[in-house]
DNA sequence: GCGAAGTAAGTAATCACTTACTTACCGGCG
DNA sequence: CGCCGGTAAGTAAGTGATTACTTACTTCGC
């Protein structure tokens, strides 16, 4: 019947580790939107289509499977894949020291991705406030890199006589907060009327011009 | 015995009012530390010292004592006092047209404020992820206010010439993420060794900084 | 002595998790 | 090819603990 071809669609039997993602992702989609108390392992089992059972045939507990799931955002197989990497526009407004795209791109690139990713946002404050280690984790891994590279630029650009002295830390974390505290607004107040709707580019322009010329005239 | 003199320390029967707020002061400090599914009624009871069927005896339900929790910090007897009202050198920041002066001594109010109230700030987070309606009003009344306050003295700015054409909203809501975006560092990462461990006026200097000039030398 | 403060001991429902059992798949042997 | 047996996928029906909430009763203060 070759039934182990279609096995992503049909509803019979599964390998145990499609299930096994099946599940984690029934997961993720849950605790990030009732937290970690709000949610049962009895829905987690429902919204698969499979008994409880089956859950606790994958993952010893729930909280085994609650730091599997945030292990593998963390640190899984699609690691955080960080701006710089990847977008040209970045790298070439290093390599020509043009500090308004320089902003601007990293910016839309982190709003962006926090966009698509509104479960994983959500994960990471929840585990926050309830003070699970992986956020932890998570912070000192990926934010410092952010804060690295971030402030690298800065303390370049300052060297080049073209930023005034800051500490290039605080000029980040001031930088990071524009776009993170916007990300926010938008994800807890998706589907309700906001105070400001507009689209991400004007953002990320504004801020980056903000960042680099203040809003003196 | 005049026990009723001393009735905030000893141990015996209580008035009802004043039994009251104790199981709010409790429950309050509960709700922010494990959110609303995380907390038990029987937990609340005995950090009161009392047994559980009083807290139903003052609250018909936990959903309501929740709500009278969230509606006292929202809109209580301590409402929420802006510090455009009470800041002396805000006042003056204004009247003198110190934009420097101005940014800073918001930013320096509303972090001492989050540094004060931190178990109010971790209740307004719990609530907007675990999606309570109270917290929707509370950004639709407070935040707005602070908007047009802020929105408000840009836009008058940009009248006198001294600050460029920007959305005030915008520029509002760079500055806002500043702040509150190092306050939620503060606060969730209390404990543990902090990324950017600086003095409150350091930071609201440096916030006020960026926000008018920008980083260009 | 009456009403309000207070409790002990429940209730049914729900929680995370287990046990005992059944079913489908798949490779190998006749 | 067929059939068979081991193994892993799957479930129904529990487990005791805990949940929010109640009831029936007692005790204190004025």
């Amino acid at each position: 019947m070759l039934k182990h071809l279609f096995n992503c669609e049909h509803t019979g039997r599964m390998s145990g580790d499609e299930r096994r993602e099946q599940i984690l992702r029934a997961a993720v989609a849950l605790f990030s939107q009732k937290g970690f108390k709000g949610t049962t392992t009895k829905e987690i089992a429902s919204a698969v289509g499979i008994s409880e059972a089956m859950v606790f045939r994958h993952f010893a507990s729930k909280e085994e499977l609650y730091r599997a799931l945030l292990d593998a955002k963390v640190s899984g197989e699609d690691k955080p894949v960080f701006p710089w990497e990847t977008c040209d526009d970045l790298k070439r407004a290093i390599e020509d020291k043009d500090d308004l795209a320089f902003f601007y791109n990293i910016a839309l690139e982190a709003m962006k991705k926090h966009q698509e990713d509104v479960p994983f946002m959500r994960l990471m404050f929840y585990s926050a406030l309830e003070d699970h280690s992986l956020a932890e984790q998570f912070f000192h891994e990926f934010v410092s890199r952010v804060y690295d590279f971030i402030g690298g630029y800065i303390a370049e650009r300052q060297r080049d006589g073209a930023f005034r002295e800051v500490d290039p830390k605080i000029a980040v974390r001031a930088f990071l907060g524009m776009m993170i505290h916007h990300s926010l607004n938008n994800l807890l107040w998706d589907k309700r009327r906001r105070l400001l709707d507009i689209p991400l580019e004007t953002a990320a322009k504004n801020f980056a011009e903000i960042m680099v010329n203040g809003i003196r005239a």
